[in-house]
DNA sequence: CTGAAAGCGCTTACAG
DNA sequence: CTGAAAGCGCTTACAG
């Protein structure tokens, strides 16, 4: 059902700083800088400025600024998975921050394997002065092509040896080894994981740290199946996992699939949690703490992170010589029910 | 724990068009065309072009032809509670339909309550050619600015009278109806309603279309209560309505406020679900198919809206008279376990 | 503090 | 098909 509603006329040209000085009497020069905080105006003529540009409606054109000052203020933000709790909440607080910062986000959606490289250029042609790439990898080449033309990146939640980039990321080793560790002190023996992605870093330094203390404390690791890290995959995943006999414990290497799992465990296998089977989630997403899943997890210091992203970006972007590191903060063990107690 | 990895080299000048046309023995305007899409270059000529902007690693600044073109190929979109579920896969849905269409998205997000109006002057200064609003609304004042500098806008998912721009939102008033015929059909009499958040139109013409049907059929609706959109607010608010007696069934205004209220059905007040109320959603966010909630709720078509959106954004922007239009699609009712039988 | 002038990197009539 | 030229709306030395 459409309804007209009406129609408008067509657009009134806008008034560029040329007419606000006109209409002022004044250099076109003392506009811009009237328009410019700390610019070196007087306050008179500053005022004068203001009133006329209130009257024409003036706004300045940060198209125009962006290309002379070479400064656009824009950063490109590639992310896969939007729709996961976890990356749509990174994704607010990245959008939060830079509105904060003045900075104007171009956001691009990357399909899972896709190659983030191929999305790059149209960005590169808007030129952002940082990039963000939470979900992907990127080539070496295109690492070095961006450190080339000056455009720092920051790879979030992901480490990527070897490329021209900054990463922040969390100590999933680390956490891993933790889960290890909690498994055998509540008195569990036979474990299992449900991979995210196989080739990402968060998978597969979660599983690292897990195999590793799994196997210094004697624990025995019954199965590993990859869940993709989707809540569909978790589910198809805990059933792959007990198709012959269910673990006593499985840590998912994410907290959609360990919802997904727990969902298959008990509606379809019958299995009570955390009675017959204990499951750990990793991101504490909001519906972690939901009275249904009441899921024990990892908490990840989001806010740091992406404001840590940020810092690394505007400082980069003013150096010559670009500082390039990685950073591994602290995750947060958050205890819940979805783990058996003793 | 920040480990450097090493540091690079400052920014190298990137190849402007006068360069590429220099090493390639043309003009500039030549290398502007070879690189437009239907620009009047022979073949030889491209192909030498583009074999020097290769060398040189020539990429088409965006900026410098938004400035000349007036077209910055930019669309902003204005929208809050990107954690929400539904929400996350409509700014999904645009994303990549934006790119598809070669567009560029700047997201900004807007804190509920906040007013619209504050956020446009910096996606104004971009010149973004046209605009999408999926939350809080636009005064009547600034959607006149908006037309007058003719920068089309549209209003997702929420009709705004009287504002210049173009509404794309499903039939909520009939959804409601709806919802008070299964309510009926299914043999309950005393309803209720979880509101969302209070001055949305959304949440206004759902509510009409059930009360009003729900009068027309002699249910007697037993509660209202505000539950904000949220998971925690519909918890809250289901507490609230049976605080005296539960309803027999409970209309939320979205899925995410459905699920609160039936965990607090569930697990603080020890009902079950459908046997001794029954809940309704809206919007079919992914974990409404989830067994714990199997909720039965309506789809709206996101992908349709979204394409109208854009296509109405991508028409107007074109336009000297804009089509300004309220454009309704219906929804579909996804019937599944969250409501009695009979 | 202020203005005249150059220039950012493109697109697009215009003329040939 | 091709080139010379104007111009989009700004910022920023430079000189006063």
């Amino acid at each position: 059902m459409t309804e007209a509603t009406g129609a408008t006329g067509g657009a009134r040209k806008a008034a560029a700083s040329y007419m606000v000085a006109e209409e002022a009497g004044v250099s076109q020069s003392a506009v811009s800088r009237a328009y410019k905080s700390g610019g070196s105006v007087s306050k008179a003529t500053r005022e004068k400025i203001y009133a006329a540009g209130q009257k024409l409606g003036y706004r300045p054109n940060a198209i125009a600024r962006s290309l002379i000052s070479k400064q656009s203020n824009m950063i490109g933000i590639v992310m896969a998975d939007i729709t996961n709790p976890f990356y749509s909440s990174v994704l607010e607080v990245f959008l939060q921050k830079l509105q904060a910062e003045g900075q104007k986000a171009i956001v691009l959606v990357a399909t899972r394997d896709q190659d983030v490289d191929d999305l790059l250029p149209q960005l590169l042609e808007y030129q952002v002065d940082g990039l963000v790439v939470t979900s992907a990898t990127l080539s070496s080449e295109m690492g070095r092509t961006l450190s080339d033309m000056g455009v720092p990146v920051v790879m979030f939640n992901r480490s990527v040896p070897d490329s021209h980039s900054t990463s922040i990321c969390c100590d999933n080793n680390s956490a891993g080894r933790q889960v290890a560790q909690l498994f055998f002190d509540r008195g569990m023996r036979n474990v299992a994981y449900i991979a995210g992605i196989e080739n990402t870093s968060t998978n597969q330094d979660r599983r690292a740290g897990f195999l590793k203390r799994s196997k210094e404390l004697g624990l025995s690791v019954t199965g590993q199946v990859q869940g993709f890290y989707t809540y569909d995959g978790g589910y198809q995943a805990a059933l792959a996992l007990c198709a012959s006999q269910a673990p006593e414990a499985i840590f998912c290497a994410n907290d959609i699939m360990a919802m997904g799992a727990m969902d298959a465990l008990r509606y379809e296998l019958k299995l009570s949690i955390p009675e017959q089977v204990s499951v750990m989630g990793f991101d504490d997403i909001n519906s972690a703490h939901w009275p249904v899943y009441d899921l024990t997890t990892f908490r990840m210091p989001i806010e740091r992170m992406v404001t840590r992203s940020i810092e690394n970006l505007l400082v980069n972007k003013q150096r010559e010589n670009r500082v390039l590191a990685t950073e591994t903060l602290a995750v947060e063990l958050v205890l819940r029910g979805s783990v058996r107690s003793v």
